[in-house]
DNA sequence: AGTCCTGTTGTGAGTACTCACTCATTAATT
DNA sequence: AATTAATGAGTGAGTACTCACAACAGGACT
């Protein structure tokens, strides 16, 4: 073996895909994502073989990404409230500061370029803040539903609410406290 | 004036478009759109100039659609969560009855491809539901909210509540009171 | 009625362009 | 020198959109 294949570059260039794609939706074109990371359109390819594997190694990065920095906030915490309450800030502080991949994440998470074989191996490595979702939902109201409702609700909620923070940042702890309580008041019984 | 241009061929290409859209994204391409409401590709561009002209007209023409539901259940209630929950349960329906429509309409709302003028041309013609809306806005606790995030967390639990009506119509009417219960008793102080 | 005339709609092969992806060549490292 | 990474012009498939022509519906005149 003569060089190795940088690490480097395979992460400039999934973060370039984030920047690309958040502004230009999924649809953005390999050439200018390889531009984006200071590379050869061809180079993309050596690291993806094809564009969906790039969509499937995308989903997995952010993921991770996002997985990681909850779990900084993930300090144990008296009541279910706290706890759930902590990993809604940091749920939403994240989205704030890492916009561009926030709003790829969102656009993979409802693309079918995404395989369910990706989205069970991201799972089962985030199975350590699932807990704390379960705990919230055995919790609450919603527990009664199968599966995945509350988690929705609270994705669906968190959502609009890093929207409006980006949009209107002056105002921000205001719709951060509002939709938490929306979450909370509304789904515990 | 020798042939009249059929009204029915421009409803039967919206309504195409938004199926085919509906499955594959904004991004299907003219010639499936034209193929699925039984005219030639360059039948499209006689009713469309150009397929951004598509994408505003076919947003007026599911706004219009959905607001024509929601009217139609509109009838006067005693208190005002009675009438949001009204509201609610139209929008729950519309979407589950007509999905397509639905999820075109959520990726136009978002999509770039929608001029502002054209949202609020639609937005002068809806201004009667609109009424409701602040309503229910100026008796909850987002209220004290810079506008639209009470109307935003609304349209994002009915998406939610959508998708798992359809994804489980057994639980239909669970998911629709909780995912009612969630805005309601979250929003109200 | 029948037959031309006129103006409009409907058509689909054709056009220019963009895309994901390839591959012969060059650059870099041991 | 040997081996592999990096490059970017090139390829074929697919895109939105065009245009010369065919199909058609009236009105006017035998």
């Amino acid at each position: 073996m003569a060089l190795p294949r940088s690490e480097e570059k395979r992460i400039a260039l999934l973060e370039s895909a984030a920047d690309i794609m958040a502004a230009q939706g999924l649809g953005a074109s390999t050439a200018s994502i390889a531009r984006g990371a200071g590379v050869a359109e061809g180079t993309l390819f050596r690291y993806f073989a094809t564009k969906d594997v790039l969509y499937n190694a995308l989903y997995i990065h952010l993921k991770l990404d996002l997985a990681a920095a909850l779990r900084q906030h993930m300090a144990a915490h008296d009541s279910v409230e706290d706890q759930v309450h902590a990993l809604w800030d940091a749920y939403i502080d994240w989205g704030v500061s890492n916009l561009s991949f926030f709003k790829t994440l969102n656009q993979l998470v409802v693309s079918d370029k995404v395989t369910d074989e990706t989205r069970c191996t991201v799972a089962s490595q985030l199975s350590d803040i699932k807990c704390v979702a379960q705990a919230c939902s055995d919790n609450n109201g919603l527990s009664a539903l199968p599966g995945g409702f509350a988690d929705a609700v609270f994705m669906a909620l968190a959502e609009t609410t890093i929207q409006f923070v980006v949009r209107d940042p002056a105002n921000g702890q205001a719709y951060k406290s509002a939709g938490f309580r929306v979450f909370w008041s509304g789904s515990v019984r």
